[in-house]
DNA sequence: GATATATATACGTTTATTCGCATATAGTGA
DNA sequence: TCACTATATGCGAATAAACGTATATATATC
């Protein structure tokens, strides 16, 4: 039996912070300000979304500290709050390519054995 | 703009991934996998769920491919697919040490200014 | 101070997730 | 083949997420 409680706590943060990654929107938003910090506007035009989904979306990141604000004049600029967010992401987006790669490898020997 | 389509499918396929780890459960059982390959019964003592709920959740990781299944005799042994999944873990934890190391740092001041 | 623009929230609805419990399925070994 | 054990699934209930639309808040400029 593992450590309870304190190892729960942990996954419980864990899993909450990941929670945050498990929406395409918000993915394309972490990217976005990892590039460069930008407005909700700028977010919500290059996104194509409506400027309420954006502003939901980055709230979500906000309660979990994932993002930082900062008020430029009439408008408010993101930015990401630590890089190591994108490599994580990152890291997935390789596990990802590996497993659609070994897919394609599996397609292909069907189609040889056909 | 952001090139439509092709990054919102890759998104969606990473946000799928992600909400693997949407679960303090399914952490655990990661890191539990990543120590050594374990049986579903075997997972289910160590955490002290029932085995549905342990079986449910193996089912989240086998569908996206981050675990491995292998017969041994009469049970069946889940190993993790992948260590750079541990690795994104692993920094996301490191993140997460960092934020409360920083609300420590916060709270004490608020302690000393008072 | 009033208006305009940028951002955030409220509300209701729809869709997913999770869980407990009961039960089904599938290998194993006699 | 039959029963035993390990694992998986079905079902209903409870909880949480996400979204569209409307609206509120806040800063800036006149």
């Amino acid at each position: 039996m593992i450590s309870q409680t304190l190892a729960q706590e942990v996954s419980q943060l864990e899993a909450n912070l990941c929670s945050a990654f498990a929406d395409p929107t918000r993915i394309l938003i972490l990217y976005a300000l990892d590039e460069k910090p930008r407005s909700v506007n700028d977010l919500t035009s290059e996104l194509g979304i409506p400027q309420p989904t954006t502003s939901r979306h980055l709230k979500v990141l906000r309660d979990r500290c994932l993002v930082q604000t900062a008020r430029q004049g009439t408008s408010i600029t993101y930015k990401l709050s630590d890089p190591r967010l994108i490599q994580a992401l990152d890291l997935l987006r390789s596990v990802l390519r590996d497993q659609i790669a070994y897919n394609a490898i599996l397609m292909e020997e069907i189609e040889t054995n056909d």
